[in-house]
DNA sequence: TTGACACGACACCAAACAGTGTCATATAAT
DNA sequence: ATTATATGACACTGTTTGGTGTCGTGTCAA
């Protein structure tokens, strides 16, 4: 199969904390395989599996196989959504939009 | 109860679209009650309800009940935690950054 | 005072999730 | 040739998720 392509959302899969660990550790180390992964955390491989392929279908790693291992690589333009997503938001608590909210609803009145 | 305060994660807040999508709409009117937003929804009331329960659980908003009605209110800054964790990548895209990376990968050989 | 409305608090349900263990297979090492 | 390693694929399981419907209660309006 492999090209299984279930257009996984960014969001959902930046949402787990073992996800979030994933992405750091391929941030950290530009390749790394499977088991080398799975020596980072408590759980077993096939879990760790699992995670990697959520977040192959969220876009955020690419795989190669290099002879017996799969090697895993961090691509992280796909969080360019979650950045535009929360820039918008970041109005709302920088200090100048503050002020600049308390003007505006003084003008109101 | 009500003060119940189970510690909810931001990322895991903003996973589900229904709730990026209430996030965005109080965002634009200030203050709405239940029954308000659930019309923006197919969904009905109770599951609004929910969702906006697990906002408020990530500190993503606040409620006040007026009369018979419970009006929400947008806290967008537990948001400057994703706005952290996801500045750290960004220089994974930027296209300085990957200039920046081949140079270093020529050097390397 | 009698409805209509807004809501919280359940109980309930199917589907997804996050793990586990096992088996088969391809590759590397001895 | 044999053995150890790395992985994919699969079956299984308890828990969480995202929705439903219903009931009871407080509040507003006629």
């Amino acid at each position: 199969m492999s090209e299984n392509n279930p257009q996984r959302n960014v969001f959902d899969a930046i949402a787990d904390p073992t996800r979030r660990r994933l992405v750091r550790l391929l941030a950290e180390t530009d390749e790394m395989p499977l088991h080398e992964l799975t020596a980072h955390f408590q759980m077993g491989r096939t879990a760790v599996s699992k995670h990697l392929t959520i977040l192959k279908e969220a876009g955020l790693v690419l795989d190669r196989k290099v002879g017996r291992e799969t090697r895993f690589r961090l691509n992280a333009s796909p969080l360019q959504e979650v950045q535009d997503w929360v820039a918008f938001y970041s109005k709302f608590w920088s200090t100048n939009m503050l002020r600049l909210k308390q003007l505006l609803e003084e003008e109101e009145e």
